[in-house]
DNA sequence: GTATTTTTTTAGCAGTCAGTAAAAAAACAA
DNA sequence: TTGTTTTTTTACTGACTGCTAAAAAAATAC
């Protein structure tokens, strides 16, 4: 019954086994590429923050580009699909707007990681050779402004915004706001400051019909 | 009356003359700078660009962080003196967060540079280290919020938005729209995509007083 | 002309980067 | 025990980074 290592899941079969936790260690590295960004989050850096030595790094998670991309996909899980989907799920599209706009604010300035989002800023200023970075990060920017789409076409179908709205460049306009709370995160704003600027996401929708007054 | 060389406006004293034009090159690092970011722009790069050799790069403009300053500053003088100006000298304030949000598309996308803007983007992920830089780019992000802000409270006094108008969150936010315009500028978008995002930033003040109906 | 000053080119510095070769260590299989 | 497999640690690689020493070149001053 000897208990030995029980770190992880797996208790895999031959050869040395891993001395270190897999998911923890893509954890801090999240962290880093969060904090610091792609370029200047060095390999050393990295691996002081996950407590292991390049050669385990390698061996573990490829290189430093498909470190950085697992980490983005479970930033992505950790932190905005739960938003993601109720946004999607609230059935006043004005509500579901200002919902996710305050949450948005909440997670860009989350106390651990108090800079901005991942998606939109730690690729940016990146090598041009990095071409599959470039291009997740720049499509899961673009999923987001086609979320902010399905979400508007279905406010319409419903009845609460007019047929005629031009939701590409509304969903791209929310998408524009979103994004740039990122750089007001990083630039130090507040979170009091952050949600005032957040409310106003609400506000770039067409009007909500008044009603009309009864007399 | 022998011509040599006239290059530039002062034909200065003593020593072997300069042989390129500073201004042009500084013209040149700019280009560089704001197309690659500071830190992926290496003094190699901006050498090539130059047209010149490191040392007179470093004799003529320091080192490469002054270079990038020297470069920033031009840069706001070249492309966003003349558009603030009429910003703040349009006297309708629906107009002029118009113009100026359709004028910001342009640049961002000018055909020679389209990638953003340099204060919202070129000092990203940049090496902690480089305070001066971070903190310049910061305050000259913090200067157009500002410049919004005396827009609004200027319109206030003109009677063109109501006095309880929330000025610091609003200015916020269309400073957030306006350095998101960026990243939509980076990910490729197309100057009509840009400028229908754009129109999207009067939005967000206060409706203008529909006249009452006369009756 | 010669001396002085400044910029040029050439070559290379120390430091950091991402990534790895080699060997020791720790597990299992026989 | 002995062999096999995999991970560990240690030390290091070549490439690139910002930057500069040294000497040649081109101007003026006398």
């Amino acid at each position: 019954m000897t208990a030995k290592r029980v770190a992880h899941a797996t208790s895999q079969g031959k050869g040395r086994p891993r001395a270190f936790d897999r998911a923890q260690a893509l954890t801090r590295a999240l962290t880093v590429f969060w904090r610091k960004g792609y370029a200047p989050a060095s390999v050393a850096d990295l691996c002081k923050a996950m407590e292991i030595n390049p050669p385990s790094l390698y061996a573990a998670f490829g290189n430093k580009a498909s470190l950085f991309l697992e980490a983005l996909r479970h930033y992505e899980q950790t932190y905005w699909e739960a938003p993601s989907r109720r946004f999607m799920a609230n059935p006043d599209v004005y509500a579901a707007v200002d919902s996710f706009f305050r949450e948005a604010a909440q997670i860009l300035l989350s106390p651990e990681t108090p800079c901005g989002c991942m998606v939109v800023l730690a690729a940016i200023n990146i090598s041009e050779e990095e071409k599959a970075i470039i291009e997740t990060v720049r499509e899961l920017r673009l999923a987001t402004k086609h979320m902010f789409s399905d979400r508007l076409r279905q406010a319409i179908q419903d009845g609460q915004i007019p047929p005629d709205t031009d939701v590409p460049a509304l969903a791209g306009a929310l998408n524009t706001l979103l994004e740039g709370l990122s750089i007001q995160a990083r630039d130090g704003l507040f979170q009091s400051e952050l949600k005032a600027i957040a409310a106003h996401a609400v506000r770039m929708l067409p009007p909500r019909p008044t009603m009309p007054a009864a007399r």
